[in-house]
DNA sequence: CGGGAAGGGGTAAACGTTTACCCATAGGTG
DNA sequence: CACCTATGGGTAAACGTTTACCCCTTCCCG
């Protein structure tokens, strides 16, 4: 089998006291020692059990995290700073992907928890029905939520302010002259999902806008950004803009646009949410609210180490005002 | 402390093995007091550990995966296929991004193996700097290599079958007419990069087709495709096609040829490789080699599944033939 | 020089499962 | 009835670390 701190030990001429001592630096052991070990371990090749060490500590030195889908390309953002801050701290991440479904992340769940991690990062499936996943996953580690959060369960979060957010963009097309503005977004599941379609309606009654236009829910897909398009285009009056609840449905939206020979920013004006990678790369450029992901993982991980340090702490809910990025989806840069 | 099965076989009065036998069913017991094992645990809300579990069989019930960079929109496709899969058998999967450097790629390859991991998928940065990390790994654990390899070290591969790819969407510019073909890829780094190359020349040489137009390689990634798109503008003459490494460098491109008036595909046509998300919402939709994940995936837990069982198995590479979309890049559909 | 503290070493008991091994009983067979 | 096998149960020894606890020196100080 595979060598053990045993055999290290037995071939340096110490105890495995010593040995761990030495591999772990938990205790200060004589150069001479120290010394032996380490040459011991080197020439063997000994290879720290991760597993045993784990059982007997009871920590793993690993975080885990849980994301709705790894394919909607505004988590991968999210999750390499995520990683790139444990880095630092050496702790490693184990990401599990939900499948936007909530039974397949009470399974990842179950099993990022049996396995000891340290902590959990989530970004829950939906705002009711992962609550009970979150109460349980709670009980067993440090849980902070990220992005999203679920309702009527106090526990950690960081995200952005949404509400905030789609704000400043219906601001933004106002600013710009719209009036009658259409809102397509994902059907209210997910906290994010809510507060951006909050943030709208508050915006557009501030201002006293006609409250008629299109309220356009479904998933937060491109898919459902197209057929939003063809619904929109399919009725009169046409919208003067388009605020939507994501990138991907404004990208959706602007090739479905496109075909239908609607000129952006000229006809019709739209916007988006996240600024994932391909926003800049869309045609015309999208206009959109972006999210800090260095922030917003920087402060995931402060919440956690704190939460780990103390279970009773008070929750704690960090709210990361967004910026508006201006490109041509709205007429470009002032 | 949280609930051992210790104390559930002592409140269900029986031995600590036949509770660890009814709740993992590995021997048969009296169906009485099975029963009596599984209320007590349901009462006390027991939970497996297995981190302990793990120490004693040796393995986890997990699978490790590494992807050179998460953002990079075609690898989650392949992770959600292979979660997929691993789900069906129970498994779990970890996945690691590596960031594109192979000094955390080894990082998260000896966590995932001192984590015990019953395998390990991944995705290779590098075809050369890897090797060290691929070899390493394969001494602890059965590994197989998706979509990129490592040079002169014989390990299970399963990937698409990249010269073939390019040649398929070279093949397909040139019956639209195209002469002067331009390559843009990533530089010859990783095995993909050194295949879709040697696909590109191949099929060019056999054509007779003029060999001084533009092989421009830089990185996978849109920013350089705006790059290349740059130079080939700066030179004469224009080439009739461009034949891109990827999708996301064809967004790039396509991007750059857009703001740049020039009109694709009545100036020049363009492919991606890939097929990911966004290859048919960009503007005009991708023509593109797909990548078929669901086989890709199936096949690569076929062979981790084989190389689990007898770790002597004679090496297996598998390369699964793509097939070309056709979009409005090239003209459309035919 | 007595006593206490500090430093560095070892022994062995955990951590929570799984399972090899043993034992008792029941049932079948010659 | 002797013997064998099948079945279902328990005991306790692993798995590989870490660490509580103990012991022995050495050193410092009153």
């Amino acid at each position: 089998m595979a060598v053990t701190i045993r055999d290290v030990a037995e071939r340096a001429g110490v105890s495995v006291a010593t040995a761990s001592r030495v591999l772990t630096g938990s205790r200060n052991v004589s150069p001479v020692l120290a010394e032996r070990v380490n040459t011991a371990a080197r020439a063997l090749g000994y290879r720290h059990n991760a597993v045993a060490s784990a059982l007997r500590r009871g920590r793993t030195n690993t975080v885990g995290m849980i994301v709705p889908e790894i394919g909607n390309p505004f988590f991968p953002s999210i999750v390499e700073a995520v990683e790139r801050r444990l880095q630092e701290s050496g702790r490693d991440l184990f990401l599990c992907d939900a499948q936007q479904d909530v039974t397949i992340e009470r399974h990842r769940a179950r099993a990022l928890a049996d396995r000891q991690v340290d902590g959990l990062i989530i970004v829950p499936v939906s705002a009711t029905e992962s609550r009970a996943t979150l109460v349980e996953a709670v009980q067993r580690t440090p849980v902070v939520q990220v992005d999203r959060y679920v309702e009527e369960y106090p526990a950690d979060w960081v995200g952005v302010n949404d509400e905030l957010g789609v704000g400043l963009a219906v601001e933004h097309v106002v600013a710009l002259g719209a009036r009658r503005i259409a809102f397509v977004s994902a059907s209210l599941d997910s906290s994010s999902a809510q507060q951006r379609y909050a943030g709208f309606e508050r915006v557009v009654k501030r201002h006293g806008l006609p409250s008629d236009t299109p309220r356009l829910l479904g998933t937060f897909r491109a898919e459902w950004g197209r057929s939003a398009a063809l619904q929109m285009l399919a009725e009169e009056p046409f919208p003067d803009a388009v605020v939507c609840g994501n990138d991907e449905i404004a990208i959706g939206l602007l090739g479905e646009f496109r075909r239908s020979r609607i000129r952006v920013p000229e006809d019709v004006l739209v916007t988006g949410f996240d600024d994932i990678r391909f926003a800049q790369l869309a045609d015309p450029p999208l206009t959109t609210v972006r999210q800090p992901g260095e922030q917003l993982a920087a402060e995931c991980i402060r919440l956690l180490d704190a939460r780990m340090i103390d279970r009773d702490l008070p929750v704690q809910r960090v709210a990361i005002a967004p910026s508006l990025v201006v490109r041509e989806s709205t007429g470009g840069s002032s």
